[in-house]
RNA sequence: GGCCCCAUCGUCUAGAGGCCCAGGACACGGCCCUCUCAAGGCUGAAACACGGGUUCGAAUCCCGUUGGGGCCA
């Protein structure tokens, strides 16, 4: 009988929660939810100045719009490390008294010179040991360490590492101070909370076999070690603001879906055979650590809306519908009360957009008259013959069936009876309707407007007629 | 600088020694469809970083080089 997984998302809180730190939130809750295990949160807070409520509430705020939900974390008082020094102060007190650990009261200029010995010598600097056997019993907090041989991280992802104790040296745990150090933090952190299986990003594989060698010192079980390679941006850097949009409130603001958000990331590093676009419930079914790439991916925007897109041709309208409304209403166009009509607009403008921002702005004729009309257009349409047709028009349409298959059977009739084709009826109507030469189906915004809108806009093209 | 990770089309990737003169997807070009714009269908161009091995046979295994990334400072 294995034990149950126990996974955890552990992000400082900045205040914008960046694309990178959701591949990683991503792929620990795709293992816990896979496994049937637990996902939690865990707020790294300790750098206070940053670490404020309003930044928390950020974090959960984009963890909740993508659906990731947690089952320990905030509100619960104790996962934020800022509650957690007690537990720091025990565990550390601990290692002390089974001699795993010992004060050190070098002071900073000794560990300077050190430093630069070693690197006169191109070696990696290392803390000589000084300390180690002089009994203090105050200074800084070091975790002994052996002086040779290895630590091999086996991890999942990228397999066996090792790692030479020669390369490593007996770390702080506690500074003078009395603050804990982010790698005990860590630890501590992740034996308290029964993690099993630690899911993050690969910048701190290097940190890992030092964690290994506290986990030892406690005589506590070490974790299976997962390392997600990160994402690049598109000069192979790290991803950064430079590059574009980085946190997810950016890609939310913008108009991109939760649902698209999650595929898009899944896929990178991730994959199942040729499959691109994948559900929820396929996601949570098809996860395997196994099929994790150790190489690192290059974020692409472009794709991440064309799968934007994907998701909104797939969704119900209805859904669609209720999630353009705070973007409508961001453009400052009057929301629609109507939900079921506002589901027939979007029906119409989901293929012409990639994200819920340029739906709206290329479906904003639907919302309110054009306030005025495409120069060039107006130029090839709004004349003498173009008086006559809008006359012709309005003479039929004010009693046609506005079905849009009575429509289209209504100008193809009058195209015949002008002896002009269909298109010129057509884009002139456009133009009146929508105040240039490209929108959805004529015949389907004329329906959707209804006969009385339609109407008095193509009196208002006539009327713009000298 | 030391240590660690990585390396298939521009990008995301399939590929776990012969099925691969390398497949899919995004983006790009062409054609078709068509009331416009899209969407869609068909189609084209496009990659195993380099050099050595191992093997009857390597994108796949080993070593090195180069390039990128990370950690420690």
């Amino acid at each position: 009988m294995a034990s149950t997984v126990r996974v955890r998302f552990a992000p400082s809180p900045t205040g914008h929660l960046h694309v990178g730190s959701v591949h990683t939130a991503l792929f620990n809750w795709l293992y816990a939810r896979h496994h049937g295990g637990v996902f939690i949160l865990r707020i790294e807070d300790t750098d206070r100045s940053r670490s404020t409520d309003a930044n928390i509430d950020a974090v959960i705020d984009a963890l909740r719009w993508l659906d990731l939900d947690w089952d320990e974390g905030p509100p619960t008082p104790g996962f934020r490390q800022t509650e957690r020094f007690a537990l720091y102060r025990e565990h550390a007190e601990r290692l002390v008294r089974a001699g795993r650990a010992y004060y050190c009261d070098c002071p900073p200029e000794l560990l300077e010179q050190g430093r630069k010995a070693a690197e006169a010598r191109k070696e990696t600097f290392r803390y000589s040991g000084r300390c180690r056997d002089r009994g203090l019993d105050a200074g800084a907090l070091r975790l002994r360490i052996p002086d040779d041989g290895t630590t091999v991280v086996n991890d999942l992802i990228n397999g066996p590492v090792t790692f030479d104790h020669r390369q490593l040296d007996d770390w702080i745990l506690v500074r003078s101070d009395g603050t804990p150090t982010y790698n005990f933090c860590v630890v501590v952190d992740d034996v308290t909370m029964g993690i099993t299986h630690v899911i993050r990003g690969n910048d701190h594989l290097s940190n890992t076999p030092k964690q290994i060698l506290c986990y030892e010192a406690f005589d506590y079980p070490v974790p299976e070690f997962a390392h997600v390679s990160m994402i690049l941006g598109p000069d192979r850097g790290r991803l950064s603001k430079r590059h574009g949009s980085t946190s997810v409130q950016a890609f939310r603001d913008e108009g991109f879906l939760p649902d698209a958000m999650v595929n898009y990331l899944a896929r990178l590093g991730w994959s199942h055979g040729d499959q691109e676009i994948f559900s929820r419930g396929e996601l949570i079914e098809l996860f395997d650590v196994k099929d994790v790439s150790s190489s690192g991916a290059v974020f692409d925007r472009t794709k991440l809306e064309w799968l934007n897109q994907e998701t909104m041709k797939r969704m119900d309208d209805r859904r669609l519908a209720e999630l353009c409304e705070p973007f409508i209403e961001r453009a400052g166009l009057p929301v629609p009360g109507d939900r079921a009509w506002l589901a027939r607009v979007v029906a119409t403008l989901k293929e012409r957009a990639k994200t819920l921002v340029e739906l709206v702005a290329v479906g904003r004729f639907y919302f309110v008259a054009p306030s005025g009309y495409d120069d060039k257009a107006a130029a090839k349409f709004l004349t003498a013959a173009g008086a006559e047709r809008l006359d012709r028009l309005i003479a039929r349409l004010g009693s046609a069936d506005f079905a849009p298959a009575g429509l289209e059977a209504t100008y193809r009739g009058l195209a015949e009876a002008l002896g002009v084709k269909l298109v010129d009826l057509a884009q002139l109507s456009r133009l009146a309707v929508t105040g240039t030469t490209a929108s959805p189906p004529i015949f389907d915004v004329l329906s959707i407007l209804g006969r009385e809108e339609t109407l008095a806009r193509l009196r208002r093209a006539r009327a713009a007629i000298p």
